[in-house]
DNA sequence: CAGCCCGATCTAAGCGCATTGAGAGCCTTA
DNA sequence: TAAGGCTCTCAATGCGCTTAGATCGGGCTG
């Protein structure tokens, strides 16, 4: 409210009667100062009202204290969010309820990287903002910073490496050859190959369909898929491409394997969300699931605990992996020429009902 | 990686041969600086890898272009939280499935709170700490942002006014005459007002207890509580205290009632978490819920609709009060002498299981 | 052709803090 | 008593950027 300029070191010192260093040692370096100065310091910084311009302290020490995470943009990501940005009015009455929308797994690495920067003293920067002004929006984000955390797939190699020449950046996404980025990410062979066990072994199945987005990640699990049914000397079906958002696509690919009775026993997912997009598709399409096909996914996403039948999937350890994400930056910041990192973590089948089990 | 010195406004003037005003310029006032020299501007940027530094920016303009948000001290507030910290191995192997403990409401206000700033190309500055620094790391991150929002009973009043004195902040709760601070929350007697009539009108209870930790939002809703009770003349039994993460008071007392055989109709939880714990009591005593009684919540968190039986609530439109928070503040940093904002956001009641109904 | 105006660019002065090197007292020690 | 060694404090400088005001060439007008 008030519009007064608020109070800077110049003003505190003044009221105390010292230097401006003197308020500036009573603050980050208390020892250096007489007890009686500290105090008379601290008060005065405390009748002022004094708050410390951390854009001030940034510049002069050349660091921020904060980590930056720079999110997927949910304004194109999510189907909905447009349309709820639309009709506000809507918005109230009936709030998102759509676990599909949240909280997805970015959420629950954000979770990870929060709790983990705060116990260490970092405040943390999310950035986002829509593709057109993407370069903008990170660069402006890698500009408050020490360190950086990005998504897999947001950011252009190059723009990745301008910043990293000025921060470490970590991308949690497989290791890519020599792009200067550290890496977190899961064992997704591991993971397939767990879920292909359960889903041969126990379950039986021959006939299986990968469906997917193509891309890195999934690219991994499609291998450890292939390998699996390969070292079982069964027949390998063409991937489903689906696409993001896209479920007319997928839709349409599972009604002529319908019409043509070329059903599979199995849609193995590439992750969670194409899954439940499967899933709602068969059922539409009047498929019972598991007992006519079985689906699973990849993740370990909350909305998998809701839907009917619940979701048999390869649990991430989230939390885990935005905490390891920021070990490793503020190592990075500490020793700024140590080697880059690249860290895999373990995953965790999950087996629930999608599958056959109940 | 490399630590070389990243480039500033000087190397790019150097490179492109202009002065530092005109690279300032080519970015931030593009229309003031000839169209090839811009250009040769940008080229050189581009060239060099300049990525502007926010702390300079935020010092010569006065403003930094980020909200913040402080959170609530999760190490302490989680109950496994410690646990996990202690254990990282099995938070490995097995991640945290709790949805008591992710998402909670603070969680999805935070997602509006996200989603709004970046669409009004704010960064967001997320703050936390433990107890003991809280005003240090409060105002730590009050002196990043130009606007702060803050979670109810999260920091003690003189310090929000301390800051309120330099920036605006809004609180997320009941508005407390004359803080200083916006405030945006939601009809709580409202709420509790439609949960009422369906329990008293549709299920017919007539004896009710009220379960709560005492603080003001739970305050709001106990008095409407009270109040259509007493419309209906009827009795209003003494509130059951809960306290936060000790489940062992409340279960106390639960026993207590069923000991003496007084149980309720219905437990009318002031909020989803206390519901849950009341829940999870009252199976663990063997008591069936809806049969032998009714449990209801007030929030509408994503928990409520993974417990058995599902959870009847008051749904708050949590991503809304985010957006809203950051609309009201955007508008307070433009116009700095604006009156203090106060907004009640609509609730509504989500009928599940808990009560009764199928 | 002088006088103006205007666009494009530059010069220079901070913004609020951290930090270095030096000065001012004061206490020890020889 | 002088010299040396402390402790506490200060003056001064720079961090990288924005911006008001000055400058400098044209192109126009009369």
């Amino acid at each position: 409210m008030s519009v007064a300029k608020s109070p800077t070191v110049y003003d505190v010192a003044e009221r105390a009667g010292v230097s401006i260093a003197t308020v500036s040692f009573a603050f980050s370096q208390p020892h250096r100062v007489k007890d009686s100065t500290r105090n008379s310091v601290l008060d005065a910084a405390r009748a002022l009202g004094y708050v410390p311009s951390a854009s001030a302290r940034g510049l002069a020490k050349g660091r921020t204290g904060a980590l930056g995470l720079f999110s997927f943009d949910f304004l194109n990501f999510l189907p909905d969010a447009e349309g709820m940005k639309k009709d506000r009015a809507a918005a109230v009455v009936a709030p998102n309820d759509d676990c599909r929308l949240f909280p997805v797994w970015v959420d629950e690495v954000q979770r990870g990287v929060e709790l983990e920067s705060f116990s260490r003293g970092y405040a943390l920067m999310i950035g986002g903002g829509n593709k057109a002004s993407s370069e903008r929006a990170v660069t402006d984000i890698a500009g408050r910073v020490d360190g950086l955390i990005i998504f897999p797939r947001t950011i252009p190699a190059d723009v990745t490496r301008r910043i990293s020449a000025r921060i470490p950046v970590l991308e949690l996404s497989e290791p890519s050859h020599n792009d200067g980025l550290h890496h977190v990410t899961v064992d997704n062979a591991d993971g397939v190959q767990q879920l292909m066990e359960h889903l041969l072994g126990v379950h039986g199945f021959r006939k299986l369909m990968f469906v997917s987005i193509p891309n890195v990640e999934t690219e991994a699990r499609y291998q450890a898929f292939t390998a699996a049914l390969r070292a079982r000397g069964l027949e390998v079906s063409p991937v489903v491409e689906s696409r993001p958002g896209a479920s007319g696509v997928t839709s349409e690919l599972i009604r002529n394997l319908l019409a043509s009775g070329t059903l599979p026993d199995c849609f193995v997912c590439a992750n969670d969300e194409e899954a439940l997009v499967v899933m709602e598709t068969l059922k539409a399409a009047g498929v019972s699931v598991p007992d006519q096909v079985a689906v699973t996914g990849f993740d370990g996403v909350v909305a998998g605990r809701l839907v009917s039948p619940t979701l048999t999937t390869v649990r991430q350890p989230m939390e885990l992996m935005g905490r390891t994400a920021v070990e490793i930056l503020v190592d990075a910041i500490s020793q700024p020429v140590s080697p880059l990192v690249e860290k895999q973590l373990p995953v965790r089948l999950v087996v629930r009902e999608s599958c056959g089990c109940s």
